[in-house]
DNA sequence: CGGGTTTGACCGGCGC
DNA sequence: GCGCCGGTCAAACCCG
């Protein structure tokens, strides 16, 4: 081997020593060694101790180098066996928990997993698909030990076509792969018949309905809409407005946006489909609480009939995984109680499967339990004050780091925090003309002072950024 | 001038 | 087949 190609090899293992941290101490001694070269190097050529000393410290390099390859070696044995015990292990729980979530569908409660999308057709198979939910159980079990009363706070985009075992280096591409909604036709041949209501209405997206009082044209959630049509409905003189979300040119959400009839301060707002881009957290607060609405549409589905009214409770077995559409922002959601939701209805109106969150009477939200706050406040006429208005800068001042995390950091450890003080505190003012801004400062105030929704928040991040960024697989 | 809104026309599903 | 109705399209219009 030549000098300038050991020089060369040196260089490249250079990084590898940093990496591990090795310690100068060759390096000084080197230095010593040197010295001691060069007290002869008098006598001597200074040419020849020059190569002297070099080849003396790359040999001493390279017996580091080996030393370091066989503790690398070693290491690299001990995170494969590591993996596959890991691998192992997941499998055992993935059949546990298919077992256990066939029983809990049939029985009746189960676990109280709660996916969290805004329910469209393709989605609702995942009902029945035990073995994805399992999937996407266990992989957000990697971020937390709790195994129960937990839920998913994603923005709802579900795919299909993940694997069927668990494979956790593969989960990952998985999910950042999957950008298109998958077609709704042939979702049948894959779902059980415990899902009698959605089997009939495979071709039409569930809807999720928010009905609040306000006294704005529109709801302020978050998202940017775009008025594309308006319509007098039959029965109600006032008009239906028609949006569609235009963060996205290809975003296929819609809304239409009408008054109540024999209440005009009420405003329904119906949200049908599945946000493909990244969304502020103002306007994941607004699809989580849609999304975690359509869930439960899918989990009551085969008992939902028409006018079917229920307190929304933690009726859902449904563990699939919601990883926000296309784009893997949400790839894997931390895992949080579950919370519920306000009086809610199910209906199949217009052969489209939908559900309807009636936030304009005191809901009488309840704590389960095991824990968990109310999420969805009662909206008062400041109805900006829970998600903010379009306009607002807490949005897209938001955006920007939001894009790194789509998980909700709306919800998170009840146990920890009561964090529903913070909704009450937002929620207390009874101002019913004070102004978004005002009201999204105070929000944003009451959020980022909140040491625990910080803590929670980081966390949430952290977990992220394991899961997302990096490439770590496990 | 570009982007959003308005509004009449059009289309497709559904019931009779 | 026909009419009703919800939903969408697109040209005209408006506004900053």
């Amino acid at each position: 081997m030549s000098s300038s190609s050991m020089e060369a090899s040196l260089n490249m293992e250079k990084p590898m020593f940093s990496f591990f941290e090795v310690k100068d101490e060759p390096k000084i001694k080197n230095i010593n060694h040197f010295h001691d070269d060069h007290t002869l190097a008098s006598k001597i050529s200074p040419q020849i101790v020059l190569d002297l000393s070099a080849k003396g410290e790359m040999g001493q390099v390279r017996e580091e180098n080996q030393k370091l390859k066989h503790k690398l070696s070693v290491v690299l044995n001990d995170y494969k066996s590591l993996q596959m015990h890991f691998n192992d292990y997941f499998q055992q729980e993935v059949t546990k928990s298919s077992e256990k979530q066939a029983h809990g569908q049939e029985a009746g409660d189960g676990n109280e997993l709660v996916s969290l999308s805004l329910g469209t057709v393709s989605s609702c198979k995942h009902k029945s698909d035990g073995t994805k939910k399992v999937n996407s159980f266990s992989k957000s079990k990697q971020d937390s030990d709790e195994d129960d009363q937990e839920l998913k706070l994603g923005l709802g985009c579900e795919f299909d076509s993940t694997p069927t075992r668990v494979d956790l280096n593969n989960v990952k591409n998985d999910e950042r792969t999957h950008t298109v909604e998958p077609p709704v036709h042939g979702l049948k041949t894959e779902r059980s018949d415990d899902n009698e209501l959605l089997d009939q209405l495979p071709l039409k997206k569930a809807r999720v309905s928010v009905k609040v009082v306000c006294d704005t044209q529109t709801m302020n959630d978050g998202c940017q809409w775009r008025k594309y049509g308006q319509k007098i409905a039959k029965g109600n003189p006032c008009p239906r407005a028609y949006y569609r979300c235009t963060l996205s040119p290809s975003c296929p959400v819609r809304k239409h946006v009408q008054r109540c009839a024999e209440n005009r301060s009420v405003l329904i707002t119906t949200y049908e489909g599945t946000h493909n881009h990244p969304l502020s957290v103002s306007a994941t607060a607004m699809a989580s609480t849609t999304s975690a609405a359509a869930s439960m549409l899918k989990s009551t589905s085969s008992t939902s009939q028409l006018g079917l009214t229920t307190t929304a409770t933690s009726t859902t077995s449904t563990t699939t995984f919601a990883s926000h559409h296309g784009t893997g922002y949400n790839s894997i959601a931390p895992q949080y109680p579950f919370y519920h939701l306000p009086k809610t209805t199910i209906s199949t109106n217009q052969s489209h499967p939908t559900i309807t969150l009636d936030l304009t009477s005191n809901p009488h939200f309840s704590r389960s339990n095991s824990s968990t706050f109310t999420m969805t406040p009662r909206y008062s006429s400041s109805t900006c004050l829970n998600f903010s208005s379009p306009s607002s800068t807490l949005s897209s001042s938001i955006e920007s780091n939001y894009k790194n995390i789509n998980t909700i950091p709306f919800s998170y450890h009840a146990k920890q925090t009561p964090s529903h003080d913070i909704f009450k505190n937002m929620t207390s003012s009874t101002s019913q003309q004070q102004h978004s801004a005002d009201t999204i400062a105070a929000a944003t105030k009451a959020l980022t002072s909140n040491q625990s929704f910080r803590s929670a928040l980081a966390a949430s991040m952290a977990s992220l950024v394991r899961n997302v960024g990096g490439g770590s697989k496990i």
